[in-house]
DNA sequence: CGGCTTTGACCAGCGC
DNA sequence: GCGCTGGTCAAAGCCG
């Protein structure tokens, strides 16, 4: 870099990191050591990189020339030469004002035969690291659909059913915002699991379930949902705090490949969370308050099924149903949805930061993948992670289209204590980290939870610790079920045109 | 009397 | 079109 105004030309006492100063022997202006703001790194990037030498003379001139050559040499980009050349005239005025005392015109010459040189060879390696570049990509792609189908062949070979297995499912119920018919999905939960073999003391990671979540569910309520979604954001970006950043992402039934891009521009994601545990009690204790509006006998299931509004909150639109599982009435299966749209108690706002982490997280799957890469281990770290405190029981991620599960397994099968010790630290982390992310609310205590000295609530400040203590890992997570979704909606396509 | 629960009716989606 | 199912509504009843 060379600066040829005067009006940046000062004294070396007074800005002697700019690299310009007036010699205080000659009285001319001298350019060296551009950009050497770090003296002592120059020092060892000039011992572990071959430098030229230019000349053996051992005056002040020299070196000043030597220093700045060696600067030049070792920038690595064209943009020496095209400097020398675009500035020729000055560089010539100063050098040839600098040499005429100094250095002879042979070895001047001689310098710019080297600068010249050197500026071939960076062309030339910056076509060698282009094409590599490109080779990179063309590798990369390849890897992408080598691990889509691996994933692919992976979930196809782990239908099971997960509905008697207790845990935390945080879906994400991507809704049709448009026309009826795109509410009609045909969808299934595809999920993950991780699972801890405490008898073996170690943690294994397999892929265990697929998942039929509740179609009539979703179907039903969100036509509903579809009408007043626009009031609802509306009015919950009125509110403060957590909310105001409330996002209604668009869905799309993933149907077809032709009508995919115009789909994505008319899709809804619509979050829920289903917690499964053992419970004496009709509900769990979420430090919420609930009106009852309806109950329902399920099919497949002699035990009814309850409905619950949120009353906490005037227009608060969070719901949630309540049944025992048919086959151990000691679990109590509870699904919320929908957002809170007032302030929750203490006793709340732990689950309710760290479901909402979770449905940051699928939410984030939204965003564009580039690549499209299952990383299973990925997700199932994530799940070993997410319940770092729970042994001999389920950690499950599902991550499929188009409801991306996380499922976090609570039930407490021996007397294992979970323990969080930063707990209150991480709630209060949690308050900023989450504050603006859409939040689906999650019970915060649970009564009569098997061999649980611990609360619930320790569990998931543990669990949301462990995400939110490694950025890297949550974006890496973010990509993975951005990956998965991207992974399954080429399934679903697949599955469609056959 | 207000808030909550109960419960039958109603609506919508879905499959046949 | 019809029946099944899930979800919601709203009137009636209950309770503190």
């Amino acid at each position: 870099m060379v600066h040829s105004s005067d009006s940046i030309c000062k004294s070396k006492d007074e800005h002697s990191s700019s690299g310009i100063f007036m010699s205080s022997l000659t009285g001319k202006r001298v350019v060296l050591d551009e950009m050497d703001f770090f003296a002592d790194h120059h020092k060892k990037y000039k011992n572990g990189h071959h430098v030229k030498q230019i000349s053996e003379r051992d005056d002040d001139g020299d070196q000043m020339v030597q220093r700045n050559m060696d600067l030049h040499v070792n920038t690595g980009l064209d943009l020496t030469m095209n400097m020398i050349n675009s500035n020729r005239s000055t560089m010539d005025d100063r050098t040839s004002q600098n040499i005429e005392d100094k250095a002879t015109p042979n070895e001047f010459a001689a310098l710019l035969g080297e600068l010249h040189q050197m500026n071939v060879e960076n062309q030339r390696l910056k076509e060698l690291i282009s094409q590599v570049n490109n080779n990179y990509k063309t590798l990369h792609m390849h890897l992408v659909t080598l691990m889509q189908r691996q994933k692919q062949q992976e979930i196809n070979g782990a239908i099971d059913n997960m509905k008697n297995k207790g845990g935390v499912v945080l879906e994400m119920d991507q809704l049709a915002s448009v026309t009826e018919t795109d509410v009609k999905s045909k969808d299934k939960i595809e999920l993950m699991e991780c699972k801890t073999d405490q008898q073996q003391n170690r943690t294994t990671t397999t892929i265990e379930n697929v998942h039929l979540l509740d179609p009539a569910w979703k179907s039903s309520h969100y036509s509903r949902e579809i009408n007043t979604r626009a009031n609802e954001s509306q009015e919950q970006a009125s509110h403060s705090g957590w909310l105001s950043d409330y996002k209604v992402p668009k869905y799309s039934p993933f149907g077809d490949v032709d009508q995919a891009s115009d789909q994505s521009m008319s899709m809804t994601k619509k979050a829920r969370v289903s917690v499964r545990t053992r419970s004496e009690s009709s509900m769990i204790s979420d430090g919420c308050q609930w009106r009852k509006y309806g109950q329902k006998m399920a099919k497949g299931n002699p035990c009814p099924r309850a409905y619950y509004r949120c009353t906490m909150g005037t227009g608060c639109t969070v719901r949630k149903k309540v049944q025992r599982c048919a086959e151990d009435r000691s679990i109590l299966m509870t699904t919320y949805e929908g957002q809170h749209n007032h302030p929750l108690p203490p006793t709340a706002t732990a689950m309710a930061s760290t479901t909402s982490a979770a449905v940051s997280m699928l939410l984030s799957g939204s965003m564009p993948s580039a690549d499209g890469i299952m990383n299973s281990n990925l997700l199932n770290k994530a799940a070993t992670t997410i319940l770092p405190y729970c042994s001999t029981n389920l950690a499950t991620l599902s991550a499929s289209a188009p409801f991306p599960t996380i499922t976090l397994d609570l039930n407490q099968s021996n007397s294992s204590p979970i323990s969080s010790p930063q707990g209150q630290l991480i709630n209060a982390d949690l308050s900023q980290n989450f504050m603006s992310l859409p939040n689906i609310f999650v019970g915060s205590k649970f009564s009569g939870l098997h061999g649980t000295p611990a609360s619930f609530q320790d569990t998931v400040s543990a669990a949301t610790a462990a995400i939110t203590a490694d950025p890297n890992f949550t974006a890496a997570l973010v990509a993975a079920v951005t990956s998965v979704i991207g992974n399954t909606h080429s399934n679903n396509n697949s599955n469609s045109n056959t």
